[in-house]
DNA sequence: AACCCGATGTAC
DNA sequence: TACATCGGGTTG
C-alpha cells in the first residue's frame, strides 16, 4: 500500500510514502510523521493508493501515523481541498492552516489532562502525628478540596506539594487524571438563561425566515445600526439549540469583543466558546475538541474559525459580512465568508449573512435570487437616525485638518453636555515631514513612500515597512534645518483640540495610544462615565463600540477613499463612513454627522448620505456592471515580487506570453497588465502585478492550475517570489 | 519553506 | 583562515 501524504511546503505537489510495516492501514484524514529531506515533516495522508509514480524503491516509509481517527472528518475535508484548490494554495499547507497549532505540531488531539489529588476515602487528620506537621497542614487542604486539586494550587494554598508521595505511601491520599470541565455546562432546564427580547416586525419576520429554512439556504440580513442584527441572531440560534444542534458565529477580528460573547453567555444556558487571537494553543485545542464531539453548542471566531469541526451542525452565522478581515491577506488567501457559503450547501443548513453595509458581491446574489433578503429598516427603541451634512471645506482654512465651522459645531455639542468624536483614519502626527527650502520629503529608503512623523514618542515611522528612524535635523537633499510637518494625523488633531478646548479631555484611539494593556479599555471606561469629551480615532473606533453620549460624528476627510486607484474604493468609503456613522447617539440623544470634503457635489456621497446604502448600491452594482467588474466578473491576481527594479515585471511579461503561446487562457479570460504595483517598491521589494478577468468564473478556475503550472517551471521563479490571489478585495 | 552545497566575498 | 552571503538544487 502506498500512502500519498500532503506535506505543509509552497510546493504544489504531493509526496509518496510505503505504509509502515506491521501495522493496520492508516484512513485518509490522519497525520502521519514522514522523513521529509534529512528532516522530518508532519503531513496529512490523502489517499491510499496502489501504484505510484515515483520509483518504489526509492520510496520512503511513513515514520509513525499519529492518529486513530482522523483530524479531517469528510466535510472538513472536503471544504479544505475545495479551498485549496479554488485558491491555488497547496494543499499540505492548506490542511495545516485549518488545524490548531497543536495538532500541527503533532501533539495528540486529546484533552489537556491534569494531574489532581484528594484524600484517601477513609482518612482523617488524626492518623498523622502531630509532630508531622507539615503534612497534616497539606492532608486538611486536601480535605478541603473533596473535588481534587493540583499539586500548583496545593503549593498557591500554602502546601507543600513535595510531601504528597509521603501521604500516599501512607494511603492518605490519591492522584488521579482530570479531564477539565467544558465552562457553562448546566443544561438542567432548556437552552435559555435569560428571556428574549420582545421582537418588533421585521425583526420577527426575519427570525421566521431563518427558522422556516430547510436545508442549504444563504440569507443576507441587511439591518441599520441599532436595528437589532444580534437578537435575530440569538433567537434563530435558539431554533438551532432546541433541535440539539450546534452553531458557528463568524465575526471579524476586532469584533470579538468581551460584551459580544457575554450577551451569548447571559442568554442561553448552552456551553458557548470563543475562539481568538487570545487564546493559548491548548485553550484553542480543547475548544476544538469540545466542537468536535458536540458538547460546545455555540461557536463564536474569527476566519479561521470556519475550519472548526462540528458534529451536529445546524446554523452558521456571519456577522458584519462586509468585514474584508474574513479574507486572509497572504499565504492561504481564502474568504471565510466564501468558505461559510461553501460549508452550508455542503452541510446542508442555513447560513445568515448579516451587515448594515453589505458587501455588492452578496447584494448582487440577493438580486440573482441565489440569497434571500432580509431587511430591518427600522431602529429599535424609537431611536431617530443620524442626520448627514456635507460639510464644503473648499477654500476653507484648516487647522490640523478641522475648518473654523467644524471646531464651532464641536463647541456647540460640547456646551450642551454631550460628546464628540472625530474620525480620521491616518495615525501619527503628519504623514510626511518636508523641507520647507527645497520641498523634498523624507522618503522610506526601502518604500515608495513617505516617513510618517510621530511625536509621542518622536521618530519617523513607515507605516508600509515598519521602519523606524529618528527625525533628522536637516534636509538630506539641500542640509536645510528648515524640515516641517505636512498634513495632519490623529497625533495632531488630538494636539490642535487640546488648544482650542483647554478644559474638556480630548481622548485619542489608534493603534499606538492603545499599545499598552488596558489602555483602550481605560478610555472606553472614561467615555462611558458620560462627561463630555472629544474622541478621535482611526478605524479602531468605528467597530464594535458604542457610544451612547456621542450626538457629533465628524468624518475629517471624507475624500480619503473617494478616487482611489481600487474599484473598491467607493465601496470601502461608504461602508466605513456608515460605519462610523453608526456609533453615534441612541434612543434620547438624535445624532449629527459631518463629512469634510472638497467634494460636496460628489454624486454617489450624495446618494450615500441623501438616499442612504441601499441606493448607493444600487447605483455603484450600476457602475460595476457597466465597467465589466465583480460581481459582474471574476478576478485572480497575479502578484510578484523581486529584489531588483523589471524583474517581477519581466516575470509576468514572460509568463503572459508563456499561456498566450501555449494557448492556455480559454475563452473569455481576459489579461490585463502586467503591472508594476502603486507603490512599486515596498519592503525593499519591488513589485508588480498581472490580473486575470473572466464573466465565467469556471473558465478562470480552469485556466488558474496552467498558470500556477507555468510559474512553478519558469527558471526566473528562483528569482521572483509570486502568488495568486483569487476574489482579491485590495489591489496594492 | 527548510535545508544543503558550492562559489564568491570579506573581516581579521 | 573563518565566516557570511548568494545562487542553485532538492524534498517521495
Amino acid at each position: 500500500m502506498i500512502y500519498r501524504v500532503a506535506i505543509p511546503t509552497p510546493l504544489h505537489r504531493l509526496f509518496d510514502y510505503r505504509q509502515p510495516l506491521n501495522e493496520p492501514p492508516a484512513q485518509p484524514g490522519c497525520r502521519v510523521r514522514v522523513p521529509f529531506g534529512r528532516r522530518e515533516a508532519i503531513g496529512i495522508l490523502v489517499s491510499i493508493e496502489t501504484t505510484s509514480e515515483f520509483p518504489l524503491d526509492k520510496l520512503k516509509p511513513v515514520s509513525e501515523v499519529l492518529d486513530q481517527t482522523p483530524v479531517f472528518s469528510d466535510d472538513l475535508f472536503a471544504l479544505t481541498r475545495w479551498a485549496a484548490s479554488y485558491y491555488q494554495h497547496p494543499l499540505g499547507d492548506a490542511l495545516q492552516q485549518a488545524l490548531p497549532v497543536l495538532l500541527r505540531q503533532g501533539q495528540p488531539a486529546r484533552f489537556a489532562h491534569q494531574t489532581l489529588w484528594h484524600t484517601a476515602p477513609d482518612a482523617t487528620l488524626e492518623a498523622i502525628t502531630a509532630r508531622a506537621f507539615r503534612q497534616r497542614e497539606l492532608l486538611q487542604l486536601l480535605l478541603e478540596h473533596p473535588g481534587g486539586i493540583s499539586a500548583d494550587a496545593l503549593r498557591a494554598e500554602g502546601g507543600d506539594p513535595a510531601l504528597l508521595k509521603s501521604l500516599q505511601q501512607k494511603g492518605l491520599a490519591q492522584s488521579f487524571e482530570h479531564h477539565p470541565d467544558l465552562p457553562h455546562a448546566d443544561l438542567t432546564d432548556g437552552v435559555i438563561r435569560e428571556a428574549p427580547l420582545t421582537l418588533h416586525d421585521e425583526q420577527a419576520q426575519a427570525v421566521e425566515a431563518i427558522r422556516a429554512a430547510r436545508g442549504f439556504s444563504p440569507l443576507l440580513l441587511e439591518g441599520v445600526t441599532g436595528s437589532g442584527k444580534t437578537e435575530v441572531y440569538l433567537q434563530a440560534i435558539q431554533s438551532c439549540l432546541e433541535r440539539g444542534q450546534q452553531a458557528l458565529v463568524l465575526v471579524p477580528e476586532i469584533g470579538l469583543t468581551p460584551q459580544t460573547l457575554s450577551r451569548f453567555k447571559a442568554r442561553f444556558r448552552v456551553p458557548v466558546l470563543a475562539l481568538h487571537s487570545g487564546m493559548t494553543d491548548r485553550q484553542r485545542l480543547d475548544a476544538w475538541l469540545w466542537a468536535r464531539e458536540g458538547s460546545a453548542r455555540i461557536l463564536i471566531g474569527t476566519r479561521s474559525a470556519i475550519f472548526t469541526p462540528l458534529s451536529r451542525p445546524g446554523l452558521i452565522i456571519v456577522d458584519e459580512e462586509h468585514d474584508s478581515s474574513f479574507k486572509q491577506q497572504d499565504g492561504f488567501r481564502y474568504h471565510a465568508r466564501d468558505l461559510a457559503i461553501f460549508r452550508a450547501n455542503q452541510l446542508k443548513i442555513p447560513v445568515v449573512l448579516g451587515s448594515a453595509t453589505p458587501s455588492l458581491e452578496s447584494l448582487q446574489n440577493t438580486r440573482s435570487g441565489r440569497y434571500q433578503h432580509l431587511h430591518l429598516t427600522r431602529r429599535a427603541g424609537n431611536a431617530t437616525p443620524p442626520v448627514f451634512k456635507l460639510l464644503d471645506i473648499r477654500q476653507q482654512t484648516l487647522d490640523a485638518g478641522l475648518s473654523a465651522a467644524l471646531i464651532s459645531q464641536i463647541r456647540s455639542h460640547l456646551e450642551q453636555g454631550t460628546q464628540v468624536l472625530l474620525f480620521l483614519n491616518r495615525r501619527g502626527f503628519s504623514p510626511a515631514l518636508i523641507c520647507h527650502d527645497c520641498g523634498t520629503p523624507v522618503d522610506c529608503t526601502r518604500c515608495d513612500a513617505r516617513m510618517t512623523l510621530h511625536r509621542q514618542p518622536p521618530h519617523l515611522h513607515c507605516h508600509h515597512c515598519d521602519r523606524q528612524t529618528p527625525i533628522p535635523r536637516a534636509c538630506a537633499q539641500c542640509g536645510s534645518s528648515q524640515l516641517r510637518p505636512a498634513g495632519s494625523g490623529t497625533e495632531r488633531v488630538e494636539d490642535r483640540l487640546q488648544v482650542h478646548f483647554p478644559d474638556t479631555p480630548v481622548l485619542r484611539v489608534d493603534r499606538d495610544s492603545t499599545q499598552r494593556k488596558h489602555a483602550l479599555e481605560r478610555i472606553m471606561q472614561q467615555v462611558h462615565q458620560g462627561e463630555p469629551c472629544i474622541l478621535v480615532g482611526t478605524q479602531m473606533l468605528a467597530k464594535g463600540h458604542h457610544f451612547p453620549k456621542v450626538t457629533l460624528v465628524a468624518v475629517l476627510d471624507a475624500d480619503a477613499g473617494l478616487f482611489s486607484a481600487d474599484f473598491r474604493g467607493m465601496e470601502k468609503t461608504a461602508q466605513l463612513i456608515l460605519q462610523v456613522a453608526g456609533r453615534a447617539g441612541r434612543a434620547d440623544h438624535p445624532g449629527e454627522v459631518v463629512l469634510q470634503t472638497l467634494h460636496a457635489e460628489h454624486p454617489m456621497l450624495n446618494t450615500l448620505v441623501h438616499a442612504g446604502y441601499e441606493a448607493f448600491a444600487s447605483e455603484e452594482l450600476r457602475l460595476r456592471h457597466a465597467g465589466y467588474l465583480p460581481p459582474f466578473s471574476h478576478h485572480a491576481l497575479i502578484r510578484a515580487e523581486a529584489n531588483r527594479q523589471g524583474l517581477a515585471e519581466s516575470f509576468l511579461i514572460s509568463l503572459r506570453e508563456l499561456a498566450q503561446q501555449q494557448q492556455l487562457l480559454p475563452q473569455g479570460v481576459q489579461c490585463i497588465g502586467p503591472f508594476p504595483a502603486v507603490m512599486e517598491k515596498r519592503a525593499g521589494l519591488f513589485r508588480a502585478q498581472m490580473l486575470m478577468q473572466s464573466p465565467h468564473r469556471p473558465a478562470l478556475q480552469h485556466a488558474l492550475p496552467l498558470l500556477t503550472g507555468l510559474m512553478q517551471a519558469h527558471p526566473e521563479a528562483r528569482r521572483v517570489r509570486w502568488s495568486i490571489d483569487v476574489d482579491p478585495i485590495d489591489s496594492y
